[in-house]
DNA sequence: TGTAAACAGTAAACAGCGTAAACATTTCAG
DNA sequence: CTGAAATGTTTACGCTGTTTACTGTTTACA
């Protein structure tokens, strides 16, 4: 059982975090400064160093929430939409990627891009992370493929043999086996989702397509269709 | 015509530009301080203010360039190709993009990314850049389309009425009017090429295709042949 | 050609940053 | 209650972008 000191130390660990996002919310990730933080929090900075060993360790934890908040959102979105509807389903995680990148901007750019001078998160930290948000687009898309509904187009399944070697020895060596074409289709649906979040993320869209909330839940359901998943 | 000193301002001014490229190819983009750049043009770091009012507005220059320089390998790869082969243009520009990005990643996050703290280019100088790079795409999808030759699938054709007004009006205004389903079939195109490679650039698809090269180019390859295409 | 203006550079300084070391205080456990 | 651990402050170092004042040099014009 946590003693009182405990208690106290894990709060300080979660307002450290919780003042560092909202500094980011209001300056965009260059506000991360850890004497802006200790000015926040009516303390010295190097009292900071208590709690995390350096901006770039802050800078860690923050990554690795975002990448389970993202990960929760999926995960929520998913765990709403009736069984089986593996197209509601497949739609509903990706809008909610979408969705939670555009509301956390901040977040995003701080787990998928490179806005932190001169750092790059620790592989080891980060990929579970990451691998916890794709479990249920893997699963739903797997799900879906062996019950026979979603049939992926020609060309997913004829992959380059580099490719489908690959994706073939990794569902070897991973427990849970994802044949080579569902693989390539969530890559596809990936790439295409996240490459839209970030140029619209970046300004680059609004101005060209107007209303890219539209356009990109158009693009999604055409995908889910083209798959011979049902959608709305 | 320029007199000596205006010849030797211009001189500096790329010289300038060439070593804040170097040290963020060495260190990253975080690598991009003025003290450094004066370091090694063994100056002091005042002196470079006589050449650009700011750190941003160097870093303005650079992404100027940048974009530039991604819109001239574009046009390259698209002059390249015998016409009409309206397919090979098309991969032949996605391919140039991709290349480019990964040859250039510095350049490429400093465009397409926020890898400088608080910085974001004012839109009124970077729009025409990046418009310029999509002349040819535009260009031969739209040809490709007037010929006939480019058939897309219907999705592309009932876009949301939001997007298909947007479109239209855009069209309208420019003196170039582009076919809202080509300009859909363009935005498609141009996300999952950059999805891709934002991903790939931050390593985050390496490890779960394996060969991304030969991927990017099978989904490029399917995409043009969705669109009745023919490629290689 | 002589001179005034524009240009190019330096030195010194200011404010801010991350961080390390030394020292003081608070809090808890035996 | 006492000593140790945890937490905080003070001070300092070296780095950053940027401003100011001052010095030479080059250019343009009367």
């Amino acid at each position: 059982m946590p003693t009182r000191r405990e208690q106290q130390r894990e709060t300080t660990l979660e307002t450290i975090k919780q003042v560092a996002r909202a500094q980011m919310a209001h300056e965009g990730t260059a506000g991360l400064s850890l004497r802006g933080i200790a000015r926040d929090m009516e303390v010295t900075a190097p009292a900071l160093y208590r709690y995390y060993p350096s901006r770039d360790d802050l800078i860690t934890a923050l990554i690795l929430d975002g990448f389970n908040a993202l990960a929760d959102a999926m995960i929520a979105a998913d765990a709403a939409q009736p069984r089986p509807a593996y197209g509601e389903r497949i739609y509903a995680i990706f809008c909610a990627y979408r969705d939670w990148a555009l509301a956390n901007p901040v977040d995003f750019q701080l787990i998928y891009g490179n806005p932190i001078p001169g750092f790059h998160a620790p592989a080891e930290v980060t990929v579970p992370a990451v691998v916890r948000g794709f479990i249920p687009m893997t699963e739903a898309l797997t799900e879906a493929y062996a019950a026979a509904v979603l049939r992926p187009p020609a060309h997913f399944q004829h992959l380059p043999h580099t490719v489908d070697a690959f994706l073939r020895a990794f569902a070897d060596s991973n427990g849970y086996p994802v044949p080579p074409e569902v693989f390539a289709v969530m890559a596809h649906a990936w790439t295409m989702t996240h490459g839209m979040v970030v140029l619209e993320m970046h300004r680059h869209t609004p101005s060209l397509l107007g209303d890219t909330t539209a356009f990109f839940q158009h693009q999604i359901k055409a995908l889910c269709r083209e798959l011979n998943l049902t959608v709305r």
